[in-house]
DNA sequence: TATTGTTATACTCTATAACTATA
DNA sequence: TATAGTTATAGAGTATAACAATA
């Protein structure tokens, strides 16, 4: 795509879409009592059996001295703890509590649910296609943020 | 699609890639030295010869409270200003100063360049499909609001 | 009475930089 | 010297509710 005039339209659509949708999701998300970053950490966590405290960072794109204050209250509230790594005395790795985990098992559906009321009519492919779109939407900002962050779920253990 | 076991990864995908999105974006509007929200409102009164405060809000989602902030920071900066409007006289008129209106002009088609960077590979089909899907996502986030919000571009004034 | 917009409050996120402790 | 994480600071957005002025 070369020629700039050709997608402002594309553009406007595209930032309002992400902010409705956000907007959308932050809904939901408020009545569990949390705000959309500290529900990113959860999910981020959930299925895995504990992250590096920087593995988190990256994953969710929240800044260091930001995630430090979102884990203190995650902390606060019980759902999450950390623990020092044994390979390395300077890090942390953090993982849901019982209590975090059980939040996450019953949030995560219940979230899931919530945003699939957006696509009751979409058929099976239509919702292939829009992955498929996002994905490489995805790989297309994160390669131009030159951060080459990998997102791949390998990393996921347990 | 009544299943919500068949698109965990549509839902991953799209949080994951709004969030890198508007991230990516927020580091162009950052140099401009403003915020999202900020941008926000420039870009929507962009094209217009001023908007009520009320649709401003709409438009943006931004909450009355919270706009009245955002607004006063943009005045701050002169970019925008507040006229009483002549019709209603609880309702404000909000509207680029030249200032603002210069910014726009500039600022909104680099803003597009830098976006656009993302689509180089993409040809003017798949951007027609990616907005094709976007559109009809945006509606869905929209009526599942069930705010109704129109966001056609009739109210565009001037 | 209902609506428009402002004000006030309290909290969260954000970027940034200085700091510590480990490597 | 470099890295992992914390702390400190200042600014900005957020939800919410109470409020003034107007319709």
């Amino acid at each position: 795509m070369k020629n700039p005039d050709t997608f402002p339209t594309v553009l406007r659509e595209l930032l309002r879409t992400h902010q409705a949708f956000l907007s959308y999701a932050a809904s939901h998300v408020q009545k569990l009592n949390l705000t959309l970053p500290q529900f990113d950490v959860i999910i981020t966590l959930g299925g895995t059996s504990g992250l590096p405290y920087k593995t988190l960072g990256e994953k969710t794109l929240i800044t260091k001295g930001t995630l430090t204050g979102v884990i203190n209250r995650l902390e606060d509230k019980g759902l999450i703890q950390r623990v020092a790594s044994k390979t390395d005395g300077r890090s942390q790795i953090i993982r849901l509590t019982e209590a975090g985990n059980a939040l996450f098992k019953c949030a995560f559906p219940e979230h899931l649910t919530f945003i699939g009321r957006l696509f009751d009519d979409y058929s099976p492919e239509d919702i292939a296609t829009l992955e498929a779109d996002l994905v490489r939407l995805h790989k297309a900002v994160s390669t131009a943020r030159g951060a080459g962050e990998t997102l791949n779920d390998d990393e996921y253990e347990e």
